[in-house]
RNA sequence: GCCGAAAUAGCACAAUUGGUAGUGCAACUGAUUUGUAAUCAGUAGGUUGUUGGUUCAAGUCCAAUUUUCGGCACCA
């Protein structure tokens, strides 16, 4: 006799166990037309599953989150439904929601094209047009077995296999088609209104590369299609601002064959990156950290001894002369010890805090080189601090200021944290790690920072902690990063010492950390995010000027002296075409202000300011203008003007 | 590295069943002296990523290779 308590904290009694649509038919026809499942208690359940004791539940409709993620769940499994009947011989492996939709991954011998993709697409639609119902049954692990060696589901067989605790598997039906799921889905497939598979790709089985791959195929779907509509529109949007694409037309950097994954920036990039390493710079020096340079090129046995050769020669760029082995330096946390080492240290020193511009190369495996974003050459604002047990709370804590501090300066506000443990492969005992994690877990915590835990994604050194930021569509990067070394400066490894106050000889902790990351991605993350809309403080160029007539040449000129003098990044368009063909130009560029000058201004002695967005700010003077450029600069990129 | 796709002028793209490699923008030259998102005319620009093959004939077909793109695995 279950007594349903609903959300708005009515109860209704039903004399029997009673399905999550059966209480929503005696709610009303409409609710229950709408249902697609149930939280009972809290948990997800199918509409069909019956509530056999006193429950709270809410129904679950397109309205909701969870309605809409079940749908897109629903739809991996219309894929299969799809794909058995145009493909008799593919097999099913596993199909899991994702963002805004799903995937599949199957194994068919034929390779599925583009064309295919439309129609199975096709296929999808259609047999979600008859709103066929989806039915749920509970089986044993001998009848879910026997279903699937019937079809030849390999990887069903497997995936059972690999639960020998489970006694019962839920089985969907989608008529003929029949898949293996936790659920909850739809309870038809009605509900299926906007889908679009987007691409192929590959994948190996159970996300491990020795295994055999598999073809993805990835979809997404919503609620309505309006609401596809807008999504892909959105993304075509989002496109727009690709850092490779703009790299090209804001003329920033080029990347080409004779050196892939490292890139060429000519004299546009080169000012941006330089504004950010300069302001990086800045922030060295308010943090009391003292920079280096140490070399590219280092001894093979310096790199066997800090560990980097056993776990990384791969992908460590090599060369030899002289009978002598050289490795292009990976990281610059061994040359930094070098440097710590030439002197004998006092805890008194310590916190010593070295950093470096660093420049470093990694042999990227091929197929992982993406723009400025994944690179085989890269510079990290790259420091570490060599401190005593006592201090690391204090200065990671400080670390994690910087980051935020930095971050804001450079307009973002939504940066992930991640928590990354101890990997398998690791040098440094146990207790060590267990040391190192504990302090970095305890300053995230301190600092009441919200962060995801990624057990095992640690350094072989030790534990770190993750800032990523997003790229246009949503992907992924790392960025800044704060790691734990107890292991570099032991006497087995690069040996960096101090003298303690018992006189003795001790062995420091070193902390790696960069701020930015890799200034390449960073600059590309920073393209994508301004859209090369730059603010003021970091545009290639600030201002433009541009003569209606030749007879302000003159003017012009002197003004953008002036300027530059001033350390603005100035330009003067001088050329014989209208100014409505200058501004296009320079709008195009993302120019922040440009500067009109006519026979009036030069009557005045004024410029007439346009700024990017379109918005005529009238005349200024020379001193007026001045200001109004110091201004905006100050700013950073805090703010981003309105175009 | 793995799976799939792609590569044509500086950029964006076109080229029918294999049959003379084009268009727009940019560049250059000339005219025009211009007031807030495109002035007009002309000129030049290519071993179609590279190497090899099939063919009377290859941008197009085949093979290898490089790079790029979308993912996967990797990411000190």
């Amino acid at each position: 006799m279950p007594i349903i308590t609903l959300p708005d904290g009515s109860t209704k009694k039903f004399d029997e166990a009673v399905s999550v649509m059966q209480v929503a038919e005696s709610i009303g026809a409409g609710l229950a037309k709408a249902t697609i499942a149930g939280r009972v208690n809290g948990k997800l359940v199918d509409a069909c599953d019956l509530i056999a004791e006193d429950a709270t539940l809410e129904i679950v409709t397109m309205r909701d989150e969870e309605g809409v993620h079940i749908m897109r769940h629903s739809c991996a499994h219309l894929l299969g439904h799809a794909l058995k009947q145009l493909y008799p011989d593919v097999k099913m492996a596993i199909g899991p929601v994702i963002d805004n939709g799903f995937y599949y991954d199957i194994d068919l011998e034929h390779k599925i094209t583009p064309d295919d993709l439309k129609k199975i697409e096709k296929r999808m639609l259609s047999l979600a047009k008859t709103k066929y119902p989806v039915i749920k049954k509970m089986l044993s692990r001998d009848e879910a077995n026997a279903i699937f060696s019937e079809r030849g589901e390999s990887y069903k067989l497997e995936l059972i296999r690999d639960l020998p605790d489970e006694t019962e598997f839920g089985f969907y039906f989608h008529e003929e088609y029949v898949d293996m799921c936790v659920g909850p889905h739809l309870p038809n497939m009605g509900f299926v209104k906007a889908l679009k598979l987007t691409h192929i790709a590959g994948a190996y089985w159970r996300g491990n590369s020795d295994n055999k791959m598999l073809q993805r195929l990835y979809g997404v779907a919503f609620e309505s299609k309006p609401a596809l509509k807008e999504y892909l529109l959105m993304m075509e949007e989002a496109e727009k601002r690709d850092h490779r694409k703009l790299g090209k037309t804001l003329d920033l950097f080029h990347l080409e064959e004779v050196s892939p994954g490292m890139a060429f920036w000519h004299p546009k990039g080169t000012t941006l990156y330089r504004v950010v390493e300069e302001y990086m710079r800045g922030q060295l020096v308010a943090n009391d950290y003292e920079e280096i340079r140490t070399p590219l090129i280092m001894d093979r046995s310096l790199w066997e001894k800090s560990g980097h050769w056993d776990k990384f020669k791969d992908n460590m760029f090599t060369t030899e002369t002289d009978n002598r082995d050289y490795a292009v330096k990976p990281m610059n946390c061994p040359g930094h010890i070098q440097v710590y080492n030439r002197h004998l240290h006092s805890y008194r020193d310590l916190p010593i805090r070295i950093a470096e511009f660093g420049t470093v190369h990694r042999n990227e495996p091929s197929g992982t080189l993406h723009g400025l974003m994944r690179v085989r050459s890269f510079t990290q604002d790259d420091a570490h601090i060599f401190c005593t047990e006592a201090q690391i709370k204090e200065e990671v804590q400080a670390c994690i200021d910087l980051v935020f501090e930095t971050y804001a300066d450079f307009g973002f506000d939504n940066i992930a944290i991640k928590f990354s443990t101890r990997p398998e492969q690791r040098v440094g005992s146990d207790d060590v790690w267990d040391l190192a994690e504990k302090a970095l877990e305890e300053t995230l915590k301190e600092a009441e920072l919200d962060y995801k835990l990624q057990p095992g994604e640690g350094a072989f050194y030790g534990p770190k902690i993750e800032f990523q930021l997003k790229d246009c569509i949503g992907r992924v990067w790392q960025c800044g990063t704060i790691q734990l070394d107890f292991s570099m400066t032991q006497a087995e490894r690069l040996n960096a010492v101090y003298v303690g106050q018992d006189n003795e000889k001790h062995h420091p902790v070193m902390i790696h950390r960069a701020i930015l990351g890799s200034l390449e991605r960073f600059v590309g993350i920073l393209i994508e995010h301004y859209e090369g809309k730059f603010p003021a403080w970091l545009a290639p160029t600030q201002c433009v000027i541009a003569s209606i007539s030749d007879v302000h040449g003159e003017y012009v000129t002197k003004m953008t002296k002036k300027l530059k003098k001033h350390g603005f990044r100035v330009e003067s368009d001088l050329r014989n075409e209208k100014v409505g063909f200058k501004i296009r130009e320079h709008t195009m560029q993302r120019v922040p202000y440009i500067l009109v000058v006519g026979d009036q201004e030069m009557e005045n002695g004024t410029v007439n300011v346009r700024a990017r967005g379109g918005n005529n700010l009238g005349s200024y003077t020379y001193s007026e203008l001045v200001d109004l450029l110091n201004n905006d600069i100050s700013k950073l990129g805090r703010v981003t003007d309105e175009d």
